[in-house]
DNA sequence: TAGGAGCCGTGCACCGGGAT
DNA sequence: ATCCCGGTGCACGGCTCCTA
């Protein structure tokens, strides 16, 4: 089993499809199938199952792309960590879909003015299935929101995680421009919630928010800006930190009620801390 | 240093599945 | 039924490593 092995794997695995892994790595399809099948040999298990055309991983190839993760991360940090020059290599960053659009530009643009030798990836998603991707090693780091209120479950591990805040969000229920304003949930006049995935901080929050007053039916939305659109339209209300919505068109012509403070921590795995994620650390707290 | 063995990538042909 | 596309198998050539 070597590194190339394992990049063929990867990919075959992010691709469903050995053409398209093919092309991303600048090989024949037959060297792909080739050495997919020779790692299947070698580690005496079936890595994909052959679903007509689809390429998809078995359960025992499920398990194998964790290790293959780590392993590869685990190369980088290595080739990292003896370059004098600083970090290098690839660094996976998992955030928000709100922190990418508000917090993250000034960042990452200091970042890689910075660090150009590091090949930085981001992934949006919601923090539930971020702290999962986090935890099965296919993210370096992760931006969280974490509510202060209880009982709400992010998923947010301290035992296997650690992680600290380097923003504070001011979150709002988003609200038709011609709804009265409220006090509570109650006060609501529309029982539909758009929000985005059910992972989402913000939308465990509105709808904690919301229990016991109101059932509030959810529109799932992907983005922000149709989430704005679906308040507009005056059938729903929307959650979004303050940060996101100053930043949208039409943000300033509906209303809103605070829904409490969420703070944004920067987590990684327990005990490991490359020199990529120290400089990507350092790119916040220097601000 | 030269020759052989083994590994790896490429090109081509073939097969099967899906679309028309 | 036909065509197209994607996965696979095989032959071949190039490269590297080992050994005499």
């Amino acid at each position: 089993m070597d590194l190339s092995s394992l990049d063929i794997f990867l990919a075959v695995a992010d691709e469903q499809s050995v053409t398209r892994a093919s092309s991303r790595l600048g090989r024949v399809p037959s060297n792909v199938t080739t050495r997919v099948k020779q790692l299947e040999q070698e580690l005496g298990a079936a890595l994909f199952s052959r679903e007509g055309k689809r390429m998809r991983l078995t359960q025992e190839g499920e398990v194998f792309l964790t290790y293959a993760n780590r392993l590869i991360a685990l190369a980088d940090e290595a080739r990292g960590a003896l370059k004098p020059s600083g970090p290098a290599g690839s660094f996976r960053v998992g955030t928000m879909e709100s922190t990418a659009a508000s917090r993250l530009p000034p960042v990452l643009a200091k970042f890689h003015a910075a660090w150009p030798a590091v090949s930085l990836k981001l992934i949006t998603g919601g923090t539930k299935g971020l702290i999962r991707q986090l935890l099965a090693h296919e993210l370096d780091c992760a931006l969280i929101g974490q509510p202060s209120v209880e009982g709400i479950d992010t998923g947010y591990d301290v035992g296997r995680l650690e992680g600290e805040r380097v923003f504070t969000e001011d979150l709002l229920i988003v609200l038709p421009p011609r709804h009265p304003p409220i006090a509570e949930a109650a006060d609501l006049r529309v029982d539909s919630l758009a929000a985005l995935e059910p992972g989402c901080t913000y939308r465990a929050v509105a709808e904690h928010w919301a229990r016991g007053a109101r059932r509030l039916r959810v529109q799932e939305l992907a983005s922000y800006h149709a989430m704005l659109a679906a308040v507009s339209t005056g059938n729903a209300i929307g959650v979004m930190p303050r940060s996101v919505l100053d930043l949208l068109p039409g943000g300033s012509e509906v209303q809103t009620h605070p829904l409490g403070r969420i703070e944004t921590l920067l987590v990684r795995r327990r005990g490991e801390a490359s020199p990529a994620f120290e400089a990507f650390r350092r790119a916040f707290v220097e601000g």
